[in-house]
DNA sequence: TCATTAACACGGG
DNA sequence: CCCGTGTTAATGA
């Protein structure tokens, strides 16, 4: 449990600690397994420890829409507001990278929003996070041009990675974007002959500042 | 005007 | 060969 603790050690008391050891139980996925499919209902929510959680909406037409990203750290804003009202998923959820995590019992993490001061600020904190972030990816998709939206993914991507070169292939941006194939290709196109990044087969290196 | 769909050629793994 | 990529032409919103 010393992964946990480098995360959620200086965020929650020990007794919460001990709690969340005793009924959390362990889980270890492998990229690219499906957590959470939309409809299905949700009786545990999750602590991240390690790994990458891509959390998707799904359109009838099939169509994907990235909604956000799950790092270390942090809990699924989502499936907790989800499961508080016994609701059905809305969303769809992935491993974006080998993920190790700590899923809990719903029942108790409702009681522990009055049991630790803590937990409730913890919930608060991601609740209140995700809802700007959400915020800032409406706004993207409502009043920015495609361009300015790929730039701003390509950007996340490569913050996410910690690196410059990105795995990834035009295909999979169209999907996450939901738009088409030859509309990122023209677009990475034309961000190559302005010299913004160079590309490869299932590779994107950005160039100078991003 | 700009996105989408279909179609095709190229070429790297 | 297979699949990702680059492009074009037709059609639509």
């Amino acid at each position: 449990m010393m992964d946990m603790l480098k995360h959620f050690g200086s965020v929650f008391e020990a007794e919460l600690l001990a709690e969340i050891e005793k009924h959390g139980e362990r889980v270890s996925l492998k990229k690219d397994a499906v957590i959470l499919e939309a409809g299905q209902t949700i009786r545990t929510i999750p602590l991240l420890v390690s790994g990458v959680l891509k959390i998707l909406r799904e359109e009838e037409s099939g169509k994907e829409l990235l909604l956000y990203y799950l790092l270390p750290g942090e809990t699924c804003a989502m499936t907790f507001s989800c499961c508080m009202e016994r609701q059905l998923s809305e969303i769809r959820v992935v491993a974006e990278e080998d993920v190790e995590m700590v899923i809990l019992p719903a029942g108790l993490v409702n009681d522990w929003l009055v049991k630790y001061r803590s937990w409730r600020n913890f919930i608060m904190r991601t609740i209140r996070n995700r809802l700007n972030e959400l915020v800032k990816t409406i706004d993207q998709i409502a009043f920015r041009k495609l361009d300015e939206r790929l730039i701003h993914f390509l950007r996340q991507k490569s913050g996410q990675e910690g690196s410059p070169l990105i795995n990834i292939s035009h295909e999979q941006i169209s999907r996450e974007l939901a738009t088409s194939r030859v509309v990122i290709s023209r677009l990475l196109k034309k961000l190559e002959n302005d010299k913004k990044l160079l590309l490869y087969r299932n590779q994107i290196r950005l160039l100078g500042k991003w």
